[in-house]
DNA sequence: TTTAGGG
DNA sequence: CCCTAAA
C-alpha cells in the first residue's frame, strides 16, 4: 500500500485554494448575507462583500460624474474600473494556475514623492473582492491596508459594520505589515500608473503584480504570503477550512490524470529517452550523494535568495520610450512637469527593482510508504526541494503570458521595464532539462513505491508549438472550482471542470484536456534515462591530507580493495564513495606520470606522487602475478607479497 | 553492492 | 565526477 501525496511546495507557504464559482454577483452577496448571518465574519470578506456594492453604485456615479467633467471622480472612476477588470481576474489565474509548476508572485513597489495630497491608494485591490472569504488568508495584509485607506477616502462612510470591521483588522494587522514589508514611503520613487497618477499616489503603492500565465493578461494572483503570515491572517479569518477541499479535489484529479503510468507523448518523443524526472538517485547511495550536509547549507542559502528577494521598489526606471508607449501616454503628454519628472528618473537611475515575494517550486510528486514516518517524508520533499534548486531548475520569464526566450535582450528591449506590463510580468522555475528533452512524464505510482522518489509530476518540454506550451501547463490544471467537499471520487472530467471554468480568451486553456486525450500517450518504461534534473555533486578536490591518507591506505591494500580503502581511511567521510576513490586513485597515477607542468590544482607533495607510482607498479604487478598464479589466495599472497616487495615506506 | 573502466 | 557493464 502506497500513501501517494502530491506536493505543492511552496516557500511561501501554503497554498491556499480559491474560491467559488458563482457568479460574481452573486458569490458577493452570497459571501456578505452569509458572513453576516454566521456572525464570523472576516474583515476582508466584508469589505470584498461591500466592495463589490460599492463598485456598482460607483461605477454608475462615477460614469455621471465624468460627464460633469468632475475631476476628481474621474480619477476615481478610473481606478474603480481597473478594479472591476482586475476583480474577474484573479480568479481565472486561479483557475488556471493553482497547481502551476512554476508560478512566483513578486511585488513592485511604487511609491511617489509627493505624499502631500490625497492619499488616494490606487493599489489594485479589485480582486479582494473577487475572491471573498475565501481569500483571505492569502490576501497580503499590505493590500488589505492599501484598501481601507481607499475605503477610507471613497466609502468610508458607507457601512458602519465596515469601518468596525477595518478597525480591528486594522490592529491585527498593521504592525506586521510594517515588518513584512517595506511600507514607509520611498523618496525616489514615482508612481507607477504613469505621471499624472504620480502626483496623486501619496502612499506607497503596493502593487501587486502576481504573475500571471501565459493564458491571460495583467492577470492578477491572489497574493502568496508566507506561513507566518498565512496563519496571522488566519486568525482573523474565521473560516478558512472549507477551502482545502477543493485543492485536494484538484490534485485527485491531476493524480488520476498522472497516474496511470510513465507516458510520453508519442509525437515528439520518438528519438528522446524518457527522463524519470526528478527521481536523484543519490539518496539511495548509502554515502548520501547529492546533497551532503555540506552541501545542505549552500541549498538553504539558495532558498532563501529565492524566497526572499528583497528591495523592490520601482523608482522609476521607465524609459521615455516605454511611456510614450504605454496607455498613459495621453496623459503624459498632457503633463509636462510629469515627463521631466520621468526624464530626470531615467537619468538618475533607470533601474528596474524587482520584489519578488516568493518562487513557488514546481509540484512535486512524491510518493511514500504508508509506513514512512514524517520526518522521512520532510525529508524525502525537502531532498526534491533541494534537487531542483540545486541546479534542476532555472528561472524562466514571463510576459504577458509569453515566456521571454531571448536572455540576451535587455529589459527595455523586452518591455520589461515598461510600468504596464510589470504586472504580466512572472517567473517561474522549470526544469532545465525540459529543454532539452520533450518529454512528459508522470509518475507512476507502482514502480516508485520502494524508492520514496520526489519527482516532478509531469514536466512539459518548453517547444514552441502551441501543443506543447498548453501541455506545459497541464498537469497544473488544479483548478480548485468546486467549493464542494469531495469525497474522494471526482465527479466530473479535468476536461469538463476546465472548459467550464475557462474564459473564452484563455484558449490554450481549453485546449488543455483534449490535447491531453489527443496525444498518443504511451506508457513509456521507468527505467532509462536518469533525470537531468539531478545534481550533480560540486566537485571537492582532494586535499594533500586525504591524498596522504588515501595512498597510504592503497598501499596496504592494494587497488582493488577501494571499499575497503573507504572503510579505512574515509570511513567517516560520508562525501568520498569508495568510486570516488578509485576515482582519485586513477587521476593520481595519472598525475604522477605527467610532468609537473601538466598538473594543476593544488599541488601534491612530489613524495606522495612517488609513492602513488611505487605503489601503483606493485599492485599492477601483483596484481600480474595473482593472475598468472591464478591459484593462490588473495589472503596468503598479500602476506607474503607485502613482506618482501611491498613498496611501503612505513 | 563492488569493481573496473570509459566518458 | 558520472555512468555502467560485470562480477
Amino acid at each position: 500500500m502506497v500513501l501517494k501525496k502530491r506536493v505543492d511546495y511552496g516557500f511561501n507557504g501554503f497554498r491556499v485554494p480559491v474560491i467559488p464559482k458563482a457568479p460574481r454577483s452573486a458569490r458577493r452577496r452570497v459571501a456578505f448575507n452569509k458572513a453576516v448571518e454566521d456572525g464570523q465574519v472576516c474583515a476582508i470578506e466584508l469589505l470584498a462583500s461591500l466592495a463589490g456594492q460599492l463598485l456598482q453604485e460607483s461605477e454608475s456615479s462615477a460614469s455621471s460624474n465624468a460627464s460633469e467633467g468632475n475631476h476628481q471622480p474621474a480619477f476615481s472612476q478610473g481606478v474603480i474600473e481597473q478594479d472591476i477588470q482586475d476583480e474577474v481576474k484573479p480568479l481565472k489565474m486561479e483557475e488556471i494556475h493553482q497547481g502551476n509548476c512554476a508560478e512566483s508572485t513578486f511585488k513592485t513597489e511604487v511609491a511617489s514623492q509627493k505624499s502631500s495630497q490625497k492619499p488616494l491608494s490606487h493599489t489594485k485591490t479589485g480582486h479582494v473582492s473577487v475572491n471573498n472569504s475565501s481569500d483571505c488568508c492569502e490576501k497580503a495584509e499590505a493590500d488589505v491596508k492599501s484598501e481601507i485607506f481607499e475605503w477610507d477616502n471613497k466609502f468610508g462612510n458607507y457601512s458602519n459594520r465596515l469601518v468596525e470591521t477595518r478597525e480591528k483588522f486594522r490592529v491585527s494587522t498593521h504592525g506586521n505589515i510594517k515588518n513584512g514589508f517595506k511600507w514607509e514611503q520611498e523618496a525616489g520613487s514615482s508612481c507607477i500608473r504613469g505621471s499624472n497618477l504620480a502626483d496623486k499616489c501619496s502612499l506607497e503603492d503596493h502593487l501587486e503584480f502576481a504573475s500571471f500565465s501565459r493564458y491571460g493578461n495583467g492577470i492578477k494572483l491572489g497574493f502568496r504570503d508566507d506561513d507566518e503570515k498565512f496563519l496571522r491572517c488566519k486568525r482573523v479569518c474565521t473560516k478558512p477550512k472549507a477551502f482545502r477541499s477543493p485543492r485536494r479535489i484538484a490534485h485527485r484529479r491531476i493524480r488520476n490524470l498522472m497516474s496511470s503510468k510513465y507516458w510520453k507523448t508519442a509525437p515528439k518523443l520518438k528519438d528522446c529517452e524518457l527522463s524519470d524526472l526528478g527521481v536523484p538517485r543519490y539518496h539511495k547511495r548509502k554515502t548520501c550523494y547529492g546533497f551532503e550536509r555540506s552541501q545542505h547549507n549552500a541549498i538553504v542559502k539558495k532558498r532563501k535568495f529565492v524566497d526572499r528577494v528583497s528591495g523592490v521598489t520601482s523608482d522609476g526606471g521607465f524609459s521615455s520610450e516605454s511611456v510614450s508607449n504605454s496607455p498613459q501616454k495621453g496623459m503624459d503628454a498632457d503633463k509636462p512637469s510629469s515627463s521631466a519628472k520621468l526624464h530626470v528618473l531615467k537619468a538618475k537611475d533607470s533601474h528596474v527593482k524587482f520584489s519578488i515575494k516568493s518562487i513557488r517550486i514546481p509540484e512535486l510528486y512524491i510518493e511514500v510508504p504508508e509506513t514512512s514516518t514524517v520526518g522521512s517524508l520532510k525529508r524525502t520533499i525537502m531532498e526534491a526541494v533541494m534537487a531542483i534548486l540545486g541546479g534542476g531548475a532555472h528561472v524562466g520569464v514571463l510576459l504577458q503570458g509569453k515566456k521571454v526566450r531571448d536572455d540576451n535582450r535587455t529589459l527595455v528591449q523586452t518591455g520589461i521595464s515598461c510600468n504596464e506590463n510589470l504586472d504580466t510580468l512572472s517567473f517561474m522555475l522549470e526544469p532545465t532539462s525540459l529543454r532539452a528533452s520533450p518529454t512528459i512524464c508522470v509518475g507512476d505510482p507502482s514502480s516508485q513505491c520502494e524508492t520514496s522518489q520526489p519527482t516532478w509530476p509531469t514536466e512539459t518540454p518548453v517547444l514552441d508549438s502551441g501543443v506543447t506550451d498548453t501541455l506545459h501547463d497541464s498537469p497544473l490544471l488544479t483548478y480548485p472550482g468546486n467549493l464542494i467537499e469531495s469525497n474522494h471520487e471526482p465527479t466530473s472530467s479535468l476536461a469538463d471542470t476546465t472548459v467550464n471554468k475557462i474564459t473564452p480568451d484563455s484558449r490554450a486553456i481549453v485546449a488543455v484536456p483534449a490535447t491531453t486525450e489527443t496525444l498518443a500517450v504511451v506508457p513509456v518504461s521507468q527505467k532509462t534515462k536518469r533525470s537531468e534534473f539531478v545534481q550533480r555533486r560540486t566537485r571537492r578536490p582532494f586535499s594533500v591530507t586525504e591524498v596522504e591518507a588515501l595512498v597510504h591506505a592503497v598501499e596496504e591494500l592494494g587497488t582493488g580493495r577501494w571499499r575497503d580503502v573507504k572503510l579505512r581511511a574515509f570511513e567517516n567521510a560520508d562525501h568520498r564513495t569508495y568510486v570516488d576513490l578509485k576515482d582519485k586513485w586513477k587521476t593520481l597515477v595519472h598525475t604522477a606520470t605527467i610532468s609537473p607542468q601538466q598538473r594543476r590544482g593544488e599541488p601534491v607533495p612530489q613524495e606522495l606522487l612517488d609513492r602513488v607510482l611505487a605503489a601503483h607498479a606493485f599492485w599492477s604487478q601483483h596484481q600480474a602475478k595473482q593472475h598468472g598464479k591464478h591459484q593462490a589466495g588473495p589472503g596468503t599472497l598479500k602476506i607474503t607479497e607485502a613482506s618482501a616487495e611491498r613498496p611501503c615506506v612505513c
